[in-house]
DNA sequence: GATGAATGAGCCTTCATTCAT
DNA sequence: TATGAATGAAGGCTCATTCAT
């Protein structure tokens, strides 16, 4: 009975990112998936091991190109010479935007996917894990320029929890509202700059 | 038998804050809420119609009481004749705010429940519902107050959402971080200030 | 839909035990018997939790008026004052396998159970329990009578084991074998004889 | 591709003896197997039909050996002239049981998978086939003996079924605990003994 | 001969909900 | 009103086996 069907790998995932976006990880069924992808429930477990393996293989790829940039990200900008202001910073992480917003609107999908439907897989604290590299370089950035209040401790690592929270939430709700890519680009460009503004005169009151 | 037990209804309400506090509302089970209620998974029905109805009835009171603010807080802001400037918003904005935090330390359970375990809820997207309020009243304040920006078409409406849902999901992480009165209402102040500093730049730059 | 049907449960234990003893723990589908049972398969845990629950409502019983007689049988024979002789073990030892004569012949489909379908069970390893009993028992008697071979180190608790082992599988034949009443009980007297004289002229060559 | 790897057949004969000592035969998995042995599936079916063939494999020599000796052995020992009494036969079963024993602990592993493995295999019931041959020869024996007993009729063939099972239980019970050699052969020696003189003083009281 | 993806029936289990008592 | 057994669909997952390549 065994037929050899080609594009069942690529019809499982198409019809898993359906799935997951419209239902969340939780309410998707494996075996709506299988029946939408004509194929048999145990062929998702041939290719992909079990539920979250599937979910995994739809966003592990773009995954790693964001938390790339994180990690890396840092590093290549303390490696840079001229870094030591806000300008230098702005232009930095407006680069750093730049390339994500390419990566978002390369892979929409992919980010709904772990953004808003990942609830129950090991990406449900996805903005929390970017929160924590951004704080990281964020003291470091403060404490490389000599910023007076945080180096008096008056900047708390919690509020910079907080701060960088509310600044990840905020620039994902193009991807919670499906904002189409000029648009997108547009408001998070406003979005930096508002949030540049209010860095900016909290930190130098 | 039919026991008269006094304070059935109440014991399944603790249990159930228990359990959707524990592990979210799609997790949940009735059967264990009811098993540690000492009552049958019967009067659950009986008493809050389904799973979602008495999830409804830990929150529903505080959440009218949150949603009230905000629904009220415009009327009263724009009722009152001193507003026409950054500094009367500023005032009433944090008067508003402390009624917030008042109420959130007033009913910690309640909020973690409506911010942090209502996926599945009707509760789901109240962040969401917060920022609709949130945006109609920035933006009839924007008018009141004649900023330029905005009367130039210059701010979206897409771009106070975004703004204003980063605002609330900063905001809320005092609860989904369990954050202490005193912490919290700190963190509160200093993220009110960050976050006053970059509206007020970005609006009049 | 939910009908109050009158003995549903033990429905679900008779046609369990076919099921069971018909293929086994491991083979058995709960779907099977809740099917012969004219229930649904949820109605199995509501009664007995799970799969192992099932057959443990099964057997549970039985056993525990086995083990209780190996349990409690040791203390009795050594509170009795006349145990000092190969005689006495004897009568004793008889008396005690007609009572578990008795108790198969009382519960045929049980024993079956544990003795031939409880693979995948707790039960599983019940001959070795009994073996345990009994090598005890056993060793304590030999010590009581003053049996020279055993003081002199010269039987070793491996051999006791395989005796004993040997002796309960050959006993359980009956089990294994469905053999009716009166010739299960004739051939244990025989079985019973032949190992006295084994273990008789073993001891005291 | 169809790489031409030298002793593939005896990889999979390895792993699935691993596997299937490991978890018995139901519970062993064909795909573990495969994977371990660094082949496909397919390939364990095209050597050995199916998982009964594979298990078959690995004991079918050993199974034949022992069998031969039960089946050829009795023929053997009638051939002979002296054997007309305990003592010639007592000879020949120790011949016979270290035979039996030579085969054992040259296979240890296959004699294990029969023993203890085979639940769900033809094997299964391996004792009860040694315990037919058994009977059937101690019968012959009985009768060209003379046995008074025996010849009376007192002595029915299911009690020399029980004591043949309760022997090769016992027996096959240093396999079970898998005990070393030497142990191993001094109590089959002892264990011969207990059993040698309860036959003995039973049949000839 | 080797491969390994596909099969699809089957497994045990959980759950919110219903309703006869 | 309270009970809690019964429901039955649905869940994720495993497996021996097949067969096109």
């Amino acid at each position: 009975m065994a037929k050899r069907i080609k594009g069942v790998q690529e019809r499982i995932q198409q019809c898993a990112m359906e799935e997951f976006l419209r239902k969340g990880y939780i309410d998707a069924s494996l075996r709506t998936i299988a029946t939408n992808a004509e194929t048999a429930t145990g062929s998702i477990y041939t290719r992909f091991k079990d539920k979250e393996g599937l979910f995994d293989s739809l966003v592990i790829d773009v995954y790693h190109k964001l938390t790339k940039y994180f990690a890396h990200g840092e590093t290549q900008f303390f490696e840079n010479e001229v870094h030591g202001n806000f300008d230098s910073m702005k232009k930095f992480s407006n680069e750093m935007l730049e390339k994500i917003l390419d990566l978002i609107y390369e892979y929409p999908k992919e980010f709904k996917l772990l953004i808003s439907c990942s609830t129950g897989t090991k990406y449900e604290n996805i903005i929390d894990e970017l929160v924590g590299y951004e704080v990281a370089s964020t003291k470091r950035f403060l404490e490389v320029i000599g910023n007076k209040r945080y180096l008096a401790g008056d900047i708390s690592d919690e509020l910079l929890h907080i701060i960088s929270n509310s600044y990840f939430n905020g620039f994902f709700e193009i991807i919670r509202h499906d904002m189409p890519e000029e648009q997108g680009r547009k408001y998070i460009i406003d979005f930096g700059n508002f949030y540049g503004s209010g860095f900016m005169y909290f930190m130098n009151p």
